[in-house]
DNA sequence: TATTGTTATACTCTATAACTATA
DNA sequence: TATAGTTATAGAGTATAACAATA
Protein backbone atom coordinates (compact mmCIF):
# COMPACT_ATOMS: atom_id res chain seq x y z
CA UNK A 1 0.00 0.00 0.00
CA UNK A 2 1.82 2.76 -1.16
CA UNK A 3 1.15 6.19 -3.42
CA UNK A 4 0.66 9.64 -2.60
CA UNK A 5 -1.91 9.33 0.17
CA UNK A 6 -1.72 7.56 3.72
CA UNK A 7 1.88 6.38 3.84
CA UNK A 8 4.45 6.94 6.54
CA UNK A 9 7.55 7.11 4.15
CA UNK A 10 8.86 10.28 2.85
CA UNK A 11 7.65 12.22 5.79
CA UNK A 12 8.44 16.02 6.11
CA UNK A 13 8.69 17.40 9.21
CA UNK A 14 8.87 21.49 8.08
CA UNK A 15 9.35 23.24 10.99
CA UNK A 16 8.95 20.56 13.53
CA UNK A 17 12.03 19.08 12.05
CA UNK A 18 14.25 21.76 13.33
CA UNK A 19 12.33 22.34 16.96
CA UNK A 20 14.47 22.46 19.76
CA UNK A 21 11.90 20.83 21.84
CA UNK A 22 10.52 18.46 19.66
CA UNK A 23 14.33 16.81 18.88
CA UNK A 24 14.44 17.08 23.13
CA UNK A 25 11.20 15.28 23.72
CA UNK A 26 12.16 12.62 21.14
CA UNK A 27 15.25 11.93 22.37
CA UNK A 28 14.24 11.87 26.03
CA UNK A 29 12.11 9.15 25.42
CA UNK A 30 14.22 7.01 23.67
CA UNK A 31 16.84 7.17 27.07
CA UNK A 32 13.62 6.40 29.27
CA UNK A 33 12.40 3.40 27.29
CA UNK A 34 16.32 1.66 27.21
CA UNK A 35 16.28 2.88 30.80
CA UNK A 36 13.56 1.19 31.69
CA UNK A 37 14.21 -1.85 29.74
CA UNK A 38 17.58 -2.23 31.25
CA UNK A 39 16.42 -1.68 35.07
CA UNK A 40 12.90 -2.15 34.93
CA UNK A 41 12.98 -5.35 36.46
CA UNK A 42 15.20 -3.97 39.50
CA UNK A 43 11.93 -1.82 39.91
CA UNK A 44 13.56 1.15 39.49
CA UNK A 45 12.34 3.99 37.01
CA UNK A 46 14.59 6.61 36.00
CA UNK A 47 12.34 9.23 38.70
CA UNK A 48 13.44 6.80 41.41
CA UNK A 49 17.11 6.85 40.67
CA UNK A 50 17.29 10.22 40.67
CA UNK A 51 15.77 10.10 44.22
CA UNK A 52 18.30 7.71 44.78
CA UNK A 53 21.22 9.06 43.97
CA UNK A 54 20.68 12.80 45.50
CA UNK A 55 20.10 10.57 48.60
CA UNK A 56 22.94 8.55 48.18
CA UNK A 57 24.82 11.92 47.59
CA UNK A 58 23.65 13.81 50.34
CA UNK A 59 22.58 11.72 53.23
CA UNK A 60 19.94 13.05 55.74
CA UNK A 61 18.25 15.45 53.39
CA UNK A 62 15.02 16.00 54.09
CA UNK A 63 11.81 14.47 51.65
CA UNK A 64 11.50 18.47 50.27
CA UNK A 65 15.01 19.01 49.67
CA UNK A 66 15.27 16.49 47.87
CA UNK A 67 12.50 17.12 45.99
CA UNK A 68 13.78 20.75 45.23
CA UNK A 69 16.99 19.07 44.04
CA UNK A 70 15.20 17.24 41.63
CA UNK A 71 12.79 19.87 40.34
CA UNK A 72 9.66 17.82 41.68
CA UNK A 73 6.94 18.69 44.17
CA UNK A 74 7.41 17.36 47.70
CA UNK A 75 3.90 15.64 46.97
CA UNK A 76 5.80 13.52 44.80
CA UNK A 77 8.08 12.27 47.06
CA UNK A 78 5.84 9.94 49.38
CA UNK A 79 5.17 7.54 46.62
CA UNK A 80 8.92 7.30 45.80
CA UNK A 81 10.40 6.71 48.79
CA UNK A 82 7.71 4.58 50.17
CA UNK A 83 8.48 2.35 47.21
CA UNK A 84 12.49 2.58 48.46
CA UNK A 85 12.13 1.82 51.71
CA UNK A 86 10.24 -0.91 50.64
CA UNK A 87 12.53 -2.27 48.50
CA UNK A 88 15.41 -1.54 51.65
CA UNK A 89 17.33 0.60 49.93
CA UNK A 90 16.61 3.86 51.76
CA UNK A 91 15.43 5.32 54.96
CA UNK A 92 13.25 7.44 56.92
CA UNK A 93 14.76 8.40 60.00
CA UNK A 94 13.37 11.19 62.22
CA UNK A 95 14.68 13.97 62.41
CA UNK A 96 16.28 15.34 65.75
CA UNK A 97 16.31 18.62 64.91
CA UNK A 98 12.66 18.89 63.36
CA UNK A 99 9.75 16.39 64.23
CA UNK A 100 7.94 17.38 61.36
CA UNK A 101 10.78 16.18 59.21
CA UNK A 102 12.43 12.84 58.05
CA UNK A 103 16.38 13.16 57.53
CA UNK A 104 16.63 10.66 53.89
CA UNK A 105 19.80 7.57 54.28
CA UNK A 106 20.63 4.78 52.18
CA UNK A 107 20.49 1.96 53.81
CA UNK A 108 23.64 -0.44 53.91
CA UNK A 109 22.09 -2.69 51.30
CA UNK A 110 20.95 0.12 49.22
CA UNK A 111 24.58 1.75 49.44
CA UNK A 112 25.59 -1.82 47.34
CA UNK A 113 22.36 -1.65 45.35
CA UNK A 114 23.03 1.69 44.05
CA UNK A 115 27.06 0.82 43.43
CA UNK A 116 25.82 -1.98 41.38
CA UNK A 117 22.69 0.05 39.56
CA UNK A 118 24.42 3.22 38.52
CA UNK A 119 26.90 0.88 36.90
CA UNK A 120 24.24 -0.81 35.10
CA UNK A 121 22.74 2.85 33.98
CA UNK A 122 26.00 3.78 32.37
CA UNK A 123 26.54 1.39 30.89
CA UNK A 124 23.15 1.82 29.37
CA UNK A 125 23.91 5.41 28.44
CA UNK A 126 27.28 4.54 26.98
CA UNK A 127 25.08 2.10 24.96
CA UNK A 128 22.92 5.09 23.43
CA UNK A 129 25.93 7.35 23.21
CA UNK A 130 28.18 5.19 20.34
CA UNK A 131 25.86 7.42 18.10
CA UNK A 132 28.41 10.26 19.52
CA UNK A 133 31.55 11.25 18.23
CA UNK A 134 34.46 11.65 21.37
CA UNK A 135 33.23 14.66 23.21
CA UNK A 136 29.84 14.94 22.25
CA UNK A 137 28.65 13.93 25.55
CA UNK A 138 30.34 16.07 27.80
CA UNK A 139 29.15 18.59 25.47
CA UNK A 140 25.67 17.45 25.49
CA UNK A 141 25.71 17.56 29.33
CA UNK A 142 27.18 20.97 29.50
CA UNK A 143 24.98 22.68 27.06
CA UNK A 144 21.69 20.58 28.38
CA UNK A 145 22.41 21.69 32.03
CA UNK A 146 21.85 25.39 31.02
CA UNK A 147 18.22 24.53 30.10
CA UNK A 148 17.96 23.18 33.70
CA UNK A 149 16.80 26.45 35.45
CA UNK B 1 17.04 27.01 59.04
CA UNK B 2 20.15 25.76 57.72
CA UNK B 3 23.10 23.38 58.67
CA UNK B 4 24.20 20.21 57.98
CA UNK B 5 21.11 18.94 57.44
CA UNK B 6 17.64 19.07 55.37
CA UNK B 7 18.97 22.52 53.24
CA UNK B 8 18.93 22.41 49.57
CA UNK B 9 21.63 24.16 48.94
CA UNK B 10 24.97 22.56 47.80
CA UNK B 11 23.30 19.29 46.72
CA UNK B 12 26.07 16.84 45.02
CA UNK B 13 24.36 15.35 42.18
CA UNK B 14 26.96 12.45 41.98
CA UNK B 15 26.22 10.12 38.87
CA UNK B 16 23.24 11.90 38.46
CA UNK B 17 25.00 15.36 37.19
CA UNK B 18 26.62 13.74 34.76
CA UNK B 19 23.70 11.66 32.61
CA UNK B 20 22.25 12.49 29.43
CA UNK B 21 18.91 10.95 30.32
CA UNK B 22 18.26 13.14 33.18
CA UNK B 23 19.72 16.28 31.36
CA UNK B 24 17.85 16.00 28.73
CA UNK B 25 14.12 15.12 31.26
CA UNK B 26 15.29 18.45 32.99
CA UNK B 27 15.79 20.36 29.49
CA UNK B 28 12.68 19.03 28.20
CA UNK B 29 10.57 20.34 30.96
CA UNK B 30 12.09 23.63 30.99
CA UNK B 31 11.28 23.57 27.25
CA UNK B 32 7.42 22.34 27.50
CA UNK B 33 6.45 24.78 30.26
CA UNK B 34 7.77 27.30 28.52
CA UNK B 35 5.92 25.90 25.49
CA UNK B 36 2.53 26.13 27.55
CA UNK B 37 3.14 29.07 28.94
CA UNK B 38 3.30 30.88 25.20
CA UNK B 39 0.79 28.80 23.66
CA UNK B 40 -1.83 27.45 26.55
CA UNK B 41 -4.11 30.14 25.68
CA UNK B 42 -4.78 28.93 21.50
CA UNK B 43 -5.65 25.53 23.41
CA UNK B 44 -2.25 23.83 21.58
CA UNK B 45 0.05 21.74 23.62
CA UNK B 46 3.56 20.57 22.37
CA UNK B 47 1.69 17.21 21.31
CA UNK B 48 -1.00 18.81 19.11
CA UNK B 49 1.75 21.26 17.39
CA UNK B 50 2.93 18.07 16.44
CA UNK B 51 0.10 16.65 14.99
CA UNK B 52 -0.61 19.74 12.70
CA UNK B 53 2.77 20.52 11.72
CA UNK B 54 3.04 16.85 10.10
CA UNK B 55 -0.38 17.46 9.01
CA UNK B 56 -0.18 20.50 7.48
CA UNK B 57 3.14 19.83 5.52
CA UNK B 58 1.97 16.26 4.16
CA UNK B 59 -1.50 16.97 3.02
CA UNK B 60 -3.67 13.56 3.48
CA UNK B 61 -1.69 11.62 5.66
CA UNK B 62 -4.39 9.46 7.27
CA UNK B 63 -4.06 9.29 11.11
CA UNK B 64 -2.00 6.02 11.26
CA UNK B 65 0.67 7.62 9.28
CA UNK B 66 0.50 10.90 11.51
CA UNK B 67 0.99 8.36 14.48
CA UNK B 68 3.84 6.33 12.87
CA UNK B 69 5.89 9.68 11.95
CA UNK B 70 5.29 11.40 15.50
CA UNK B 71 6.74 7.91 17.46
CA UNK B 72 3.30 7.38 19.08
CA UNK B 73 0.04 5.08 19.06
CA UNK B 74 -2.41 5.25 16.68
CA UNK B 75 -5.22 5.46 19.51
CA UNK B 76 -3.55 8.54 20.62
CA UNK B 77 -4.20 9.93 17.72
CA UNK B 78 -8.21 10.02 18.15
CA UNK B 79 -8.39 12.42 21.10
CA UNK B 80 -5.57 14.92 19.00
CA UNK B 81 -7.48 14.80 16.18
CA UNK B 82 -10.57 15.58 18.02
CA UNK B 83 -9.65 18.63 19.85
CA UNK B 84 -7.60 19.87 16.03
CA UNK B 85 -11.54 19.25 14.61
CA UNK B 86 -12.96 20.83 17.19
CA UNK B 87 -10.68 24.39 17.03
CA UNK B 88 -11.29 24.43 13.23
CA UNK B 89 -8.19 23.74 12.55
CA UNK B 90 -8.09 20.20 11.08
CA UNK B 91 -10.13 18.50 8.67
CA UNK B 92 -10.95 14.57 8.04
CA UNK B 93 -11.89 13.26 4.54
CA UNK B 94 -13.12 10.45 3.74
CA UNK B 95 -10.39 9.02 1.93
CA UNK B 96 -11.34 7.37 -1.97
CA UNK B 97 -8.83 4.61 -1.55
CA UNK B 98 -9.52 3.01 1.51
CA UNK B 99 -12.95 3.81 3.23
CA UNK B 100 -11.31 2.87 6.65
CA UNK B 101 -9.48 5.85 6.88
CA UNK B 102 -9.93 9.47 6.96
CA UNK B 103 -7.53 11.65 5.24
CA UNK B 104 -6.31 15.00 7.14
CA UNK B 105 -5.58 18.35 6.23
CA UNK B 106 -5.84 21.55 7.20
CA UNK B 107 -8.82 23.94 7.61
CA UNK B 108 -8.69 27.46 5.35
CA UNK B 109 -8.44 28.82 9.11
CA UNK B 110 -5.90 25.58 10.05
CA UNK B 111 -3.49 27.02 7.64
CA UNK B 112 -3.29 30.81 8.82
CA UNK B 113 -3.50 29.94 12.30
CA UNK B 114 -0.35 27.40 12.24
CA UNK B 115 1.87 29.87 10.17
CA UNK B 116 0.86 32.67 13.66
CA UNK B 117 1.30 29.59 15.82
CA UNK B 118 4.61 28.61 14.36
CA UNK B 119 6.31 32.04 14.49
CA UNK B 120 5.09 32.46 18.35
CA UNK B 121 6.87 29.21 18.62
CA UNK B 122 10.02 29.75 16.94
CA UNK B 123 10.08 32.94 19.06
CA UNK B 124 9.69 30.80 22.05
CA UNK B 125 12.64 28.86 21.03
CA UNK B 126 14.72 31.59 20.47
CA UNK B 127 14.26 33.42 23.60
CA UNK B 128 15.42 29.98 25.48
CA UNK B 129 18.13 29.40 22.68
CA UNK B 130 19.89 33.16 23.90
CA UNK B 131 21.48 30.39 26.12
CA UNK B 132 23.26 29.08 23.47
CA UNK B 133 26.40 30.47 21.21
CA UNK B 134 26.12 30.63 17.73
CA UNK B 135 25.52 27.44 16.13
CA UNK B 136 24.82 25.59 18.99
CA UNK B 137 21.24 25.17 18.32
CA UNK B 138 21.65 23.48 14.87
CA UNK B 139 24.25 21.24 16.38
CA UNK B 140 22.10 19.85 19.33
CA UNK B 141 19.08 19.80 16.53
CA UNK B 142 21.45 17.49 14.79
CA UNK B 143 22.83 15.07 17.82
CA UNK B 144 19.69 14.90 19.39
CA UNK B 145 17.71 13.64 15.67
CA UNK B 146 20.93 10.36 16.25
CA UNK B 147 18.43 9.34 19.13
CA UNK B 148 15.17 9.80 17.64
CA UNK B 149 14.78 6.11 16.57
C1' DT C 1 -6.14 -12.60 7.84
C1' DA C 2 -4.67 -7.92 8.36
C1' DT C 3 -5.48 -3.04 9.00
C1' DT C 4 -8.13 1.65 10.28
C1' DG C 5 -10.36 4.18 13.43
C1' DT C 6 -12.32 3.78 17.69
C1' DT C 7 -13.38 2.82 22.63
C1' DA C 8 -12.36 1.33 27.12
C1' DT C 9 -8.98 0.93 30.19
C1' DA C 10 -4.92 1.48 32.86
C1' DC C 11 -0.61 3.14 34.25
C1' DT C 12 2.81 6.77 34.94
C1' DC C 13 4.03 11.32 35.90
C1' DT C 14 2.93 15.55 37.69
C1' DA C 15 0.63 19.31 40.07
C1' DT C 16 -2.89 21.39 43.41
C1' DA C 17 -5.39 21.81 47.56
C1' DA C 18 -6.28 20.65 52.07
C1' DC C 19 -5.23 18.25 56.38
C1' DT C 20 -1.99 17.23 60.80
C1' DA C 21 1.65 17.98 63.48
C1' DT C 22 4.92 20.57 64.38
C1' DA C 23 7.83 25.09 64.15
C1' DT D 1 1.78 32.28 60.62
C1' DA D 2 4.55 29.16 58.17
C1' DT D 3 6.50 24.61 57.01
C1' DA D 4 7.06 19.05 56.51
C1' DG D 5 4.87 15.13 55.37
C1' DT D 6 0.74 13.28 53.86
C1' DT D 7 -3.63 12.36 51.34
C1' DA D 8 -6.97 12.86 47.85
C1' DT D 9 -7.58 14.19 43.51
C1' DA D 10 -7.17 15.52 38.84
C1' DG D 11 -4.96 16.28 34.54
C1' DA D 12 -1.77 15.08 30.89
C1' DG D 13 0.54 11.59 28.26
C1' DT D 14 1.01 7.06 26.77
C1' DA D 15 0.18 2.20 25.96
C1' DT D 16 -2.68 -2.25 25.39
C1' DA D 17 -6.59 -4.91 24.10
C1' DA D 18 -10.63 -5.53 21.74
C1' DC D 19 -14.33 -4.31 18.43
C1' DA D 20 -16.70 -3.02 13.74
C1' DA D 21 -15.93 -1.83 9.15
C1' DT D 22 -13.15 -2.58 5.45
C1' DA D 23 -9.14 -4.37 2.88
Amino acid sequence: MNGSNGAADDINFGALGEMLGYRLRRAQLTFFSNFAAVCSDLGVSPGLFGVLSIAKENPGLTQTAVAQALGNDRSAMVAAVDKLEQLNLIERRPSKRDRRSYALYLTEHGQEFYTELVDRVIKHEEKLCERLKPGEKEWLVEVLGRFSS
